[in-house]
DNA sequence: ATGATGATTATGTATATACATATTGGAACG
DNA sequence: CGTTCCAATATGTATATACATAATCATCAT
């Protein structure tokens, strides 16, 4: 066993043996050379054929365990994980930036804003258990002259009491909450749905057209911060989401 | 300064030093105490702060800069990154286990098989450049008596060979796709789309009315393998996507 | 002023080492 | 035969150390 045993002359760029480590393990098994269940060499024996030591071994297999394409187990071994739970990761961007990508310019306007104590959809909305102050919001999303998307929004003003004193008039209250709440969890749902008289009229399409609807609840540290609906006509809009099952 | 420098009396768990500045830092960040742009302590202020060596502070800075919440620059320092990019972990799961979960029984039935070469449409959908052989499936996935949702599926041949053997009688083409190629990366799109008449009949809806479309294209190792549309009706399905910046 | 140079500094990567901890397999014992 | 207990083993976590690399700052010569 040589000091330059594993053939490092080949193909071409400067990986750290630690990357190297993680790409040749990740090509195996997503190339399917190594099949779920399949037990990959202990530490050591990574060690002898990467001729380094444990530690960078150890790390490069932490961070595949902690992607979830391998389990380790104590006293048996590394083990490639069972079938890649298909998950996505959803990009879910300011409406502004969208529309702006169109080469459309931008605009917001507001339809409604009714402060009012929570009833119990909106504590349901909110994930609310006790009742408090809310600010309805409802707003539409101008790409030109066109409606881009309708915005249904409730805000806890127990946990955002800021946002009282603001009309929204012009400002999407999506950007303006971004910037003063630090968000920790967000929950999605999304959904189709036929637009009835008040959604149609709002986005200028016919009564019953179908529309993508796009809800998302935001927490701060436990607290419900604000719920949001976007609604948009089903032909302006697509969302893709990209997915590499691990993470470099 | 002592031994015990920072308090480790308090509050109960038993974390390891890592997880602790882990989650002490990113509990100052995802709380707002340290704002964006935030130069958070050198690695040898941590170091002193938590009487632990550079290397448990660095690999706990690495995982934090990995994770996207800070930015670590040379003779700078770390620094807490901007906005957080609006991005959710959206799982699609296989339709059975979705069915099964609701308690109902789960069955799938084939409408079409056509075996053809690749026409313009295919390739466009399936994103290949050359003309070659592809599988083309339609079929329905019931919960219970009712159909639940319709699957439109390319197969490309000359990426999945065996497939052209397989009849896909009462066997999905996912599940079976699924333990045969390893995928290394999917595409999705979804949308919202009024039923044509063909799916309206499939569906046992009326025309007209809303659908929820995904789509999702996937390869292994940069060739494509499979397109596949599943069409839902509105109020069967919402999908749902739940969010936490960081990832331990 | 301007531009090149080198010292300083913080991070990046890797090593050797040590001890903790969970799990397995087998030996000893009732 | 089954249970208990111990030793072996692979991973988990942490340390001290070393050198590489990139960015910045102060200095000095032009």
């Amino acid at each position: 066993m040589s000091l330059v045993e594993t053939d490092d002359v080949e193909g071409g760029e400067i990986l750290s043996l630690h990357q190297r480590i993680l790409s040749d393990i990740r090509e195996k098994i997503l190339s399917g050379a190594w099949a779920p269940g399949h037990r990959i060499p202990f530490e050591h024996e990574l060690t002898a054929q990467y001729n380094c030591s444990r530690m960078t071994v150890n790390k490069a297999l932490s961070q595949l365990a902690k992607a979830g394409l391998i389990e380790r187990r104590r006293r048996s071994g590394s083990f490639v994980r069972q079938p890649q739970s298909q998950a996505a990761v959803l990009e879910l961007h300011d409406i502004r930036i969208e529309v702006e990508a169109l080469g459309l310019p931008y605009r917001y306007e507001r339809l409604e804003r009714v402060k009012r104590r929570s009833g119990a959809e909106d504590r349901a909305l909110l994930g609310l258990s006790a009742s408090g102050a809310v600010l309805a919001l409802e707003g539409l999303h101008f790409a030109g002259e066109r409606p881009f998307a309708l915005e249904q929004r409730l805000i806890n003003l127990s946990a955002v009491a800021e946002a009282a004193e603001e009309e929204f008039l012009d400002i999407a209250p999506g950007p303006w909450l971004i910037g003063r709440v630090p968000w920790s969890e967000a929950e999605h749902r999304i959904r189709a749905m036929a637009a009835d008289e008040a959604i149609a009229d709002a986005l200028d399409i016919d009564p019953g057209a179908p529309c993508l609807v796009v809800e998302r609840r935001t927490w701060s540290a436990e607290h419900p911060v604000t719920h949001v609906r976007f609604i948009y006509p089903a032909e302006s809009h697509t969302l893709v989401a990209r997915f590499t099952p691990s993470q470099g």
